[in-house]
DNA sequence: CGCGAAGTTGACTGCGAATGCAAGCTGAAA
DNA sequence: TTTCAGCTTGCATTCGCAGTCAACTTCGCG
């Protein structure tokens, strides 16, 4: 049924034995599976059809080797359970894929891990890493040290440049910011990200800014990203407030919808009559009939696009400069806030 | 700043370069970084101070050429964007690296993509593989042929037995179909996921069984696993039962979800009074305040788990003979149902 | 002081493929 | 037929490390 053990079962095939079926030298084959190798047409059919009747691979390992180069690139995520990520992981690895790129999975459980994840990262002498987590200056500097090219998603370096995409917060959340103030509202909300969180921070501020030059303040309460946080913190808000808010900023979407939630449901209020709520990133959920966030939507496709583009750049020719891109969101009006 | 260029700037430092500056032979090198190597106590110290001061970590590359052990084993997912895989993922990442094993992520865009991921996996020697998406008999024996373990993730073997984990549909389905039939539902319809997955075919059979064993049959559709299936199944399902239909199965979460807004929304009915509605996962959105999904939570944690652990064994001693695990699910009540 | 066991250490080889170099081959022009 | 350019091909070496084996230390004990 399988196809049958040929002459050496112990193992897979390797070059040598390629070569030896199809009597010519190892070079030979090796130069078989190298595109614009100097090999004749009848050579080369003869040793593929060896090849595959003996069921060779290229050993992607001794090739990483010899050659200084795995093939191989890191993805280092924090959580992977952010609703987010994901759909950034997939995008990312089916377009290295395309460029003949493996990606090599790290999932952070906790911060303190970056360091043991580095270690390994180093081992594995991996082309080049795309990096959406925090690192530290230490940690980003090592980067450069051994030569291994970055591109941070959605983060940019601390104290070194480095290379990254990012989501231009500051456009998206002015336009969030004079939307609700034209509306009319009165007492604003902000539910902030955890504090090691790059876009989050800058959100924030981004808010805050636009805010204040029109006039307005918020009251602001740190969450955690995840959708019990937009729970925990409505409540915390109605509470400082009085009651009074009404018009309430998230850090991100999930955070969003599980205040609308807690809106609806522990404070039965109408949103968005009584209370406006806007998010930011545009998540699948975000687009559920059920919710229809106000929100503003990174541009996923493009940015992976792009964070893929740089590395292989970086990787081809090392000693780029840094780079920055900068892509707008776009604004998603919904159905979760009166913008005026 | 940077720790500055040692002798060697070419290239990262080697056991040799580490040898050379402790003046030991690479040998002595080589065992310093395994255990249970006999090295004295003086020695080791006087290699790692020189493998710190040259930045030395050892090739990983290097050393499963020699070992034929990669430590990296390969994922093969269809799609990350279905919600249930993301925790999955996380979860099967952080646990093998705890077992110092690397992760080789492939995602799937299409089925198609299956053969050329293959490919790739065979030629980075990995040492075994985590597989969520449909393989058909001749790849799954490619697997044994090349002696790769194999853990199925909520799949089967077709044709072939292979060691796989899965989520028992039938006793959860069984659950849910008969406090439906309970709670006195009339007119039953089913959402079904597409038709190459494994669980979401078990969980429609299991389903349709226990109702006709239970003198009841219902109208099936069949979806796409996604949150827009929910809703356009729904409203054929209505069309069909001339919106009779009082009690709706769906064979994932997202469906439910879709299917639960599109009832409220677009039909203004009551879920769960007019309409008893189910899911089957237990993803992090079911739990969500709006929805509270009747569902049957698959053991996650307790799953990755057995995948990893079946994996390792299997790494350890080659031959063992393929095992089916199967995981009972748990009832959530919820509130989109009425259960008797 | 001698002897053997246990503990350390280094030389050497090989894992599987890529590649510079030189030799062999082909065919076209002279 | 001779000659030289342009292809093909094989040889030998190299990548970085693990593991075998033999040689060398050390130490306890008689």
């Amino acid at each position: 049924m399988t196809s049958a053990s040929h002459e050496r079962s112990k193992g897979r095939a390797t070059s040598y034995d390629v070569a030896r079926h199809a009597g010519v030298s190892q070079s030979a084959v090796s130069r078989c599976f190298k595109k614009g190798a100097s090999v004749a047409p009848r050579t080369r059919e003869k040793i593929l059809a060896s090849a595959r009747a003996l069921n060779y691979y290229p050993n992607a390992i001794a090739q990483g080797l010899i050659t200084k180069r795995s093939n191989m690139v890191a993805i280092i995520i924090s959580s992977l359970t952010n609703l987010y990520y994901p759909e950034v992981l997939s995008e990312l690895t089916q377009r290295l894929s395309v460029k003949g790129i493996r990606v090599l999975l790290f999932s952070l459980a906790a911060e303190s891990e970056v360091d043991d994840v580095l270690d390994q990262v180093w081992r594995y002498r991996v082309d080049g890493a795309i990096v959406a987590a925090r690192l530290n200056p230490g940690q980003l500097a090592a980067f450069a040290d051994r030569g291994v090219p970055v591109v941070l998603y959605n983060r940019i370096g601390e104290g070194l440049p480095a290379a990254s995409v990012c989501c231009d917060s500051t456009s998206g959340e002015h336009a969030l910011v004079e939307g609700l103030v034209e509306a009319g509202h009165r007492q604003f909300g902000i539910i902030a990200g955890p504090s090691d969180s790059y876009v989050g921070e800058e959100r924030v501020q981004a808010a805050q800014k636009r805010l204040s030059q029109l006039g307005r303040e918020a009251v602001i309460v740190r969450g955690n990203y995840d959708y019990e946080s937009g729970d925990t913190c409505l409540r915390e808000l109605m509470k400082i407030t009085r009651r009074k808010l009404d018009a309430l900023i998230c850090a991100n979407d999930l955070m969003a919808i599980g205040a609308i939630d807690c809106a609806r449901i522990n404070f039965e209020m109408d949103v968005p009559r009584e209370l406006s709520i806007v998010g930011f990133d545009g998540v699948g959920p975000a687009k559920w009939l059920a919710y229809q966030v106000t929100t503003v939507r990174q541009p996923v496709r493009r940015m992976t696009e792009a964070a893929v583009s740089m590395l292989i750049e970086r990787i081809e020719q090392p000693g780029i400069l840094p780079e920055q891109r900068l892509f707008a969101g776009e604004l998603l009006p919904g159905q979760s806030a009166r913008l005026g």
